[in-house]
Order: C-alpha cells, then sequence, then structure tokens
DNA sequence: AATAGGCCCAACCGCTCTAGT
DNA sequence: TACTAGAGCGGTTGGGCCTAT
C-alpha cells in the first residue's frame, strides 16, 4: 500500500484559507449536485483547489448542518464520556454530537477538556487519576487548598469544589497504592529503596483510622504477606491471611467517584482498574464478602458526587498526625528522589 | 502604545482503511 | 491475491487574535 497523498502532484494547486468567493463555489456545487467524487470536483467547480482539501472544507465548515459557537455543558460531559470510552476517536465521537465536526471537537478536547482534566489530577489518556510522582509531589498544595474551602464552597462553584475533593480521594487512593507497592515489593529479593522509610513512616503516622483505612491493617497485611510470600492482593480465589485487605476500601463508596474493578495483580500489587470518571460512568461498588474476597459490581449511575460529602474529607486531612501529615511527607520522599 | 507570549482553530500532512479491478 | 484509487482519520502546524506586562 501506501501512496502519495492527493494533493502531490498537483502543481499550482492553492493551499492555505478559504476566501468566501472559493467557499460559495464549492457551496453552490454541492448544493446542486452534490460532492461525488472529491478528487473530481474541484475540476468541475472550478476550484483551484485539491478534492481533500475541498472536502474538509465542506465537512468541516460548510456543511450547512454545522452547529457554531461554544460547546454546552451537556456537550462537555458527553465528549468526556465518550472520550474515556473511545479515545481520541474524534469521528467517533462527532457522530454522538450532532452539528459538530470531529475537528472541532479534537480541536476543543486538546484545548480546553484536556487541560481541565489535568488540573483535576485525571490523566486525559486514560481517564484514571495520575499515576506520576509530580502529583503526590503537589499534594501539600491541594490540601492546603481543600482547607481553605472551610466547607461553605462561597464564591467557588460547586463543580470546582468537587472537583477537588474528588482530587484529594484520588490522591489517598494513590498514596495507599504506592505505600502498598513500595511494601510489598519487599517480597522481591531486593527490598525496594525506601522501604524501611516508608514502615517507619506508617509506624509513627499514628496508626489509627484515617478515611476509613487502617494504617495498621495495611501494614500488617503487607508484612504478613511478605512472610508468607504470597501475591500481595488478589481479586478472587480467597486467600488465607487475606482477609483484612478488603477494609482498604471501606472509605471508598458506590457514588463518589472513584472505584476500582480489578483489585488485583501479583507481587507489584497493581490495582490496576482503579477508574476515576466524575462525570457520566456508572460506579462500581466494591465489597468484603469475607474470607479474603473481594467483589466488585457496578451500580446505576447516580449524581456524579453522590456520596462525597459523607466522607468527612477535611476532617479528615486536617487532623494532626492524619494523611495530611502523611502525605506531606510521602511529597517529601518524591522530592528526594529515593 | 508597544510587544511578547499564549491561546485558538482552520487547514494541512501523512497514514490507514476499504472497495474495486 | 496483489495492486491501486479514493476516502477518511488523527496528529500537527501556522498564523491571527487576545491578554498581560
Amino acid at each position: 500500500m501506501g501512496r502519495s497523498p492527493c494533493c502531490d502532484g498537483e502543481a499550482g494547486v492553492k493551499k492555505g484559507p478559504w476566501t468566501t468567493e472559493e467557499d460559495k463555489l464549492l457551496m453552490d456545487y454541492i448544493q446542486e449536485k452534490g460532492h461525488g467524487s472529491w478528487r473530481r470536483l474541484p475540476k468541475l467547480a472550478g476550484l483551484n483547489r485539491c478534492g481533500k482539501s475541498c472536502r474538509l472544507r465542506w465537512t468541516n465548515y460548510l456543511r450547512p448542518d454545522i452547529k457554531r459557537g461554544r460547546f454546552t455543558d451537556d456537550e462537555e460531559k458527553l465528549i468526556m464520556h465518550l472520550h474515556s470510552l473511545l479515545g481520541n476517536k474524534w469521528s467517533s465521537i462527532a457522530t454522538k454530537l450532532p452539528g459538530r465536526t470531529d475537528n472541532e471537537i479534537k480541536n476543543y478536547w486538546n484545548t480546553h477538556l484536556r487541560k481541565k482534566l489535568l488540573r483535576m489530577g485525571i490523566d486525559p489518556v486514560t481517564h484514571r487519576p495520575r499515576t506520576d510522582l509530580s502529583m503526590l509531589a503537589g499534594l501539600p498544595g491541594l490540601l492546603a487548598a481543600a482547607g481553605n474551602f472551610g466547607g461553605s464552597g462561597a464564591g467557588t462553584a460547586a463543580w470546582d469544589m468537587n472537583a477537588l475533593k474528588l482530587q484529594v480521594d484520588v490522591a489517598k487512593f494513590q498514596l495507599l497504592q504506592g505505600l502498598v507497592r513500595a511494601l510489598t515489593t519487599a517480597a522481591a529479593p531486593a527490598p525496594a529503596p525506601g522501604m524501611d522509610y516508608l514502615m517507619e513512616l506508617l509506624a509513627v503516622s499514628n496508626g489509627g483510622q484515617h478515611g476509613g483505612v487502617d494504617q495498621n491493617i495495611l501494614l500488617q497485611q503487607c508484612q504478613w504477606n511478605h512472610m508468607n510470600n504470597l501475591p500481595a492482593l488478589t481479586s478472587s480465589a480467597p486467600t488465607s491471611g487475606m482477609h483484612n485487605i478488603s477494609g482498604l476500601f471501606d472509605g471508598f463508596s458506590a457514588g463518589d467517584g472513584l472505584s476500582s474493578t480489578e483489585l488485583g495483580g501479583h507481587g507489584g500489587a497493581s490495582w490496576s482498574k482503579v477508574t476515576v470518571d466524575p462525570l457520566m460512568a456508572d460506579d462500581i461498588e466494591c465489597k468484603n464478602n469475607g474470607g479474603g474476597s473481594v467483589s466488585c459490581e457496578q451500580t446505576p449511575a447516580s449524581s456524579p458526587f453522590d456520596g462525597l460529602e459523607s466522607l468527612n474529607l477535611m476532617d479528615d486531612l486536617n487532623t494532626d498526625g492524619g494523611w495530611k501529615d502523611l502525605l506531606e511527607q510521602i511529597s517529601w520522599l518524591n522530592s528526594s528522589e529515593l
């Protein structure tokens, strides 16, 4: 295969912005005769353009059913949701938004939505919480901002308020993920760098319940697994000694925008399917079935942030010796390049 | 008022896919 | 089956516009 682009070899063909005269020629021709073969169209329509350029101009600009103007909130949410399902399949996404072109949606994504997700700490490619440690390094600022809300949210859009709460929650989850990974890597022949510090950190970090997650349980579980040379986490096949790990999820409930579909992985304790879709995705509720079994089921989507209010995030974050301290120390760990 | 930097978006480029021969 | 033409798609670019200094 592989052939030269259609415009190659068409010397003297005009490029660049279209004039109103050219637009009129193209519109008149297509409205009268249809586009037919795009390759032959320019000649028939009296245009000094290549067929590809004509097609693009028509589909992206001149088509009569094109909707102009700002994207609505609903359109924005739909794009985000569809992108989480389809990825950069702009043409497929465009079919669900009447009057919008793939090019327009692509541009809007790259200039607005992508940045919006990044600000929320969500990876715009995977639609999951960003896993790079630079996010954890920025947590102190995030926590400070969260603390400044003071619960009133005055002057702040509800969306931003909820997004920030979600971001904090995601950060908590990521922290757990990182901790478990760091700790359970000890099952490998060479302990992970910094593991000793993390163990110590957990030991001195109050050891109590934080956001429904008992750090002692976490620590004990990891130690137990280490001693018994077991996979760090498992999603099925109840394993003796795994009965405590389900407690990790007590703080995350259906509807809080944070969910997990595969609580599994081996050795590296990869909780690979943690999904955060604050907009449209159905919730996935994880349950402790006892005996070390954790099951997850999809529940109908409700309001994206239902359940957030019940998490007592601010109390949780501002408690001395609580998550705030822990996160700050973790960010220090990161900046020290362990 | 001038200018630098960032943003936005129409248009182009190059690749893949599909249908026809 | 192999090849080609045509169409479509996603990534990238360039220039105009806007905003901050």
